[in-house]
DNA sequence: GCGGAGATGGACC
DNA sequence: CTAACGGGTCCATCTCCGC
């Protein structure tokens, strides 16, 4: 084994970029009287005057207790007239993040976006010292283009890559070595690991589990026993830094569009017509991607906002808003039949995709 | 036992 | 003293069914 020609070939480098409080970041590059000022991003239903939630807010109105998640009424209640609420523009944040995407996608051919506002990118054969400057450079080329700050951490993997990117933040760079994984999680709640929610997190702490290093104590068969054999794995490698996920380019597995409805109901036309106008802007976002679908979902979400869903696959492939249609009537018919309550948002989906054959020909251009 | 289909829940941004 | 409440995606698990 040797050595050097091992190592080389065999490290791999992992960085996660975050771009900083993104909605909210982007609102105030555009609008330089924001600049100084506490934002908020929200997302506004239409069903009431102020109903909806904060989908992004700085760190200015973070420390007035306005974060993300937030119901506007209430981040109004606590920061009126301190705070800027500002409508999102979701265009307007894809159309930023395409362009910075293009720039982290030309770093490496092992890339993977894995939102909005977020991405991987893996390199091998290179130092720490030179991942690091690799990373500055990152930040200089998306400041330069964009005027936008992002949060970098480097690690031996992906887990490990966006746990340090969440160490240091705003505008940071964080590095993990790989010797340095277990240390760096020892200390930490279980519910800061990437991945663990709070009913993981609740399950955890009923078990006396607090930390990762109490985690890290517990032994394999009684996690997977716990929590399942996927679950229960991958909650033991976690807490000692492990993780072998592949850092790859993935496609869409699914279209789907959520809307809340004026007024809860379970008027069957009501929601019919809600649903079928969302058919067609699906459908047209699937062909926009040369996609076609065979699964169609209709999806309702009660008044106690517990989610409920009727889905049916098709006998072919499909692309057309009147393929969802075709069978929403049927999905919704079922919802209704097996599940009392009124509705308060509705969504459809489709899923189940395949990419279009090229149906076109030469001469239809 | 293995797949596809369908339903639900958890997690994250 | 709590509740209030968006839109989107991905993944795991479980059940049922046919093979």
């Amino acid at each position: 084994m040797s050595q050097q020609s091992d190592d080389l070939t065999r490290k791999r480098i992992v960085f996660h970029v975050d771009l900083d409080y993104f909605y909210a970041q982007c609102e105030q590059v555009r609008k330089p009287e924001l600049r100084d000022k506490p934002v908020a991003v929200c997302i506004y239903s239409g069903r009431t005057e102020d109903s909806g939630a904060v989908s992004t807010a700085n760190y200015a109105a973070r420390a007035l207790g306005v974060k993300s998640g937030l119901p506007i009424i209430v981040a109004k209640r606590i920061a009126a007239g301190r705070v800027e609420f500002i409508k999102a523009d979701l265009d307007y944040y894809e159309s930023v993040s395409m362009r910075i995407m293009a720039i982290l996608r030309s770093c490496s051919s092992i890339f993977e976006q894995a939102s909005v506002d977020e991405a991987y990118i893996e390199m091998h054969d290179i130092s720490y010292g030179k991942a690091v400057a690799i990373a500055e450079d990152i930040k200089k080329k998306i400041l330069e283009a964009e005027r936008l700050t992002c949060s970098v951490g480097i690690g031996s993997n992906k887990l490990m890559a966006k746990m340090a990117a969440g160490f240091r933040k705003p505008d940071g760079l964080t590095l993990v070595r790989e010797e340095e994984n277990e240390k760096f999680l020892e200390d930490m709640q279980v519910g800061d690991i990437f991945g663990v929610g709070k009913v993981t997190e609740a399950k955890l702490n009923e078990m006396g589990i607090h930390t990762v290093s109490e985690l890290r104590s517990m032994d394999l068969y009684t996690l997977q026993s716990k929590f399942g054999s996927s679950m229960g794995i991958w909650l033991y490698n976690a807490s000692r830094g492990i993780d072998d996920e592949a850092v790859k380019e993935r496609q869409r597995e699914q279209y789907g569009k959520i809307v809340t409805l004026k007024s809860d109901t379970r008027d069957a036309n009501t929601i019919l017509s809600a649903a079928n106008e969302m058919a067609d802007e699906v459908a047209t976002m699937v062909r926009a991607d040369n996609q076609m679908f065979k699964t169609v979902s209709f999806i309702g979400i009660l008044e106690d906002l517990s989610i409920r869903s009727k889905n049916k696959t098709l006998q072919e492939f499909a692309d057309s808003g009147e393929a969802i249609s075709g069978v929403m009537g049927e999905l919704v018919e079922r919802f209704l039949s097996e599940h009392e309550g009124k509705l308060r948002r509705i969504g459809i989906k489709v899923s189940n995709l395949s990419e279009r054959k090229m149906q076109k020909k030469l001469w239809d251009f």
